[in-house]
DNA sequence: CGCGGATTTGAACTGAATCAATCGACGTGG
DNA sequence: CCACGTCGATTGATTCAGTTCAAATCCGCG
């Protein structure tokens, strides 16, 4: 049984995935009758341009399920992911009209999108969910932060062991993971070698090397390429900041 | 002939140097008069500490002159700066009881300290305030987006020359720009050689051999080890993205 | 079953780190 | 006024982690 909106739609918000734990969480049911009444559903395949860099800011969205990859590209094709987002986190760059970034989406992705205008005219009209978007850039500049640590200061083994540890961690809330198999946790890895390379700074083959180390070391085991199961998770973590 | 606020204080808001620019632009003659009153100056000398990683956040501060890194540190002692803030920069992490780094001062610094709970307080009462901070931390996540660019894809010389070109360009805001003589930028390095290389990701050495590789082609000049010179603006910014 | 992109593996190379002096500016005290 | 010590910066020689170039090999999939 779904509640209706205003307007006679079908209120989707509230048999939402993502509902108590995306920004929408700080809205009121009045409120959120008024956001479903904007909100839009959009699916992307894995590969394909969510958002150019440069390109005009005209929607922001939720991620409703799968990874979205935020890109900085140089102008001789270098490239290096600067932010990885997953349900539900929040999409967009709010009081700027261009894209500083390229999103592309990693795996399939459901968006849950929002009209530009509307969207900020909700935002300066419930402080309360400002606030909530505002916590959510201070998370991410704390992320964003940690992995400046990372790239400027890691070792290749240490890098690629933080972001195994990472999705490990995060694997449950990302909805990659697998039923816990034994003593340790397994999952689907959300990005491709090349994009694992893109994001710690490091080239497909470095990364590849030092998946193999930590499988010969028993901290990992690979069932494919992208299936890991992490059998020791503090010999993880010890590699990760390099404490062994 | 200076302001008096509510309880017989001098309105110094009224002479300081960032009343424009800072966060405090935000506020209302009486929002600024509140705000005045709790509102300490703090002097730190270069090389003192502001605040510790993992210590708790008794205040927030604008910067009223100099400039503080915020730094992450390795337990092996490996560091890296996350953050450069200059004036009139806001400095402190609003909703979290613990500061995520490590905060000191690159030269000598002038701060407008608040105690935490008042600033919060009119934070939450004042909309506008509490979205001007918002958008500056979109503008530093923005950068440290930049930044992770250069950490994670750019070369030794591109870091360096990136990193001169930063400071080039925010000197006359940063006030350490002398009287721009000739055509070109010259300013004062508010960062010791050993600053820089843990804001770049490399090691004293290389920052000195690649600063020395501009001077010989002629990009800068060294009046002394911290008095530079930009000859050459455009090949600074070529060697920076390395599109020469 | 075979094709094509993704991944792994190997060998050689190189950019930046490391190790090791030396230099220079500045403040202190003889 | 100059020798001395300190700290930051430069310069040089060597090493090594990670890249680059080049083959295999592995899957996923029609």
């Amino acid at each position: 049984m779904q509640m209706m909106s205003l307007n006679g739609e079908v209120m989707r918000c509230s048999s939402c995935a993502i509902r108590h734990r995306a920004v929408c969480g700080a809205l009121s049911e009045d409120e959120l009758a008024a956001i479903n009444a904007i909100a839009r559903q959009r699916i992307v395949k894995a590969g394909e341009t969510i958002l150019n860099a440069d390109e005009e800011i005209t929607f922001f969205a939720n991620i409703v399920a799968g990874s979205v990859k935020l890109t900085k590209i140089m102008a001789d094709g270098r490239q290096q992911i600067v932010g990885l987002q997953f349900a539900p986190d929040f999409l967009g760059r709010a009081f700027r009209e261009r894209s500083p970034y390229f999103a592309e989406a990693a795996t399939d992705v459901e968006l849950c999108v929002f009209p530009k205008k509307e969207f900020e005219r909700l935002l300066s009209e419930k402080p309360g969910f400002e606030m909530r978007l505002f916590q959510d850039t201070l998370n991410e500049l704390d992320a964003a932060r940690d992995w400046m640590l990372l790239l400027g200061r890691k070792t290749a083994s240490e890098k690629v062991a933080s972001f195994l540890e990472m999705i490990a961690r995060r694997s449950p809330m990302i909805g990659c993971a697998h039923t816990a198999e034994q003593a340790g946790v397994s999952f689907h890895l959300p990005l491709t070698r090349s994009d694992i390379a893109d994001y710690l700074g490091l080239t497909i083959e470095t990364v590849s090397r030092q998946i193999g180390k930590l499988k010969s070391a028993g901290i990992v085991e690979l069932h494919a390429t992208r299936e890991v199961s992490v059998t020791d998770m503090d010999g993880l973590r010890a590699a990760a900041s390099s404490e062994a």
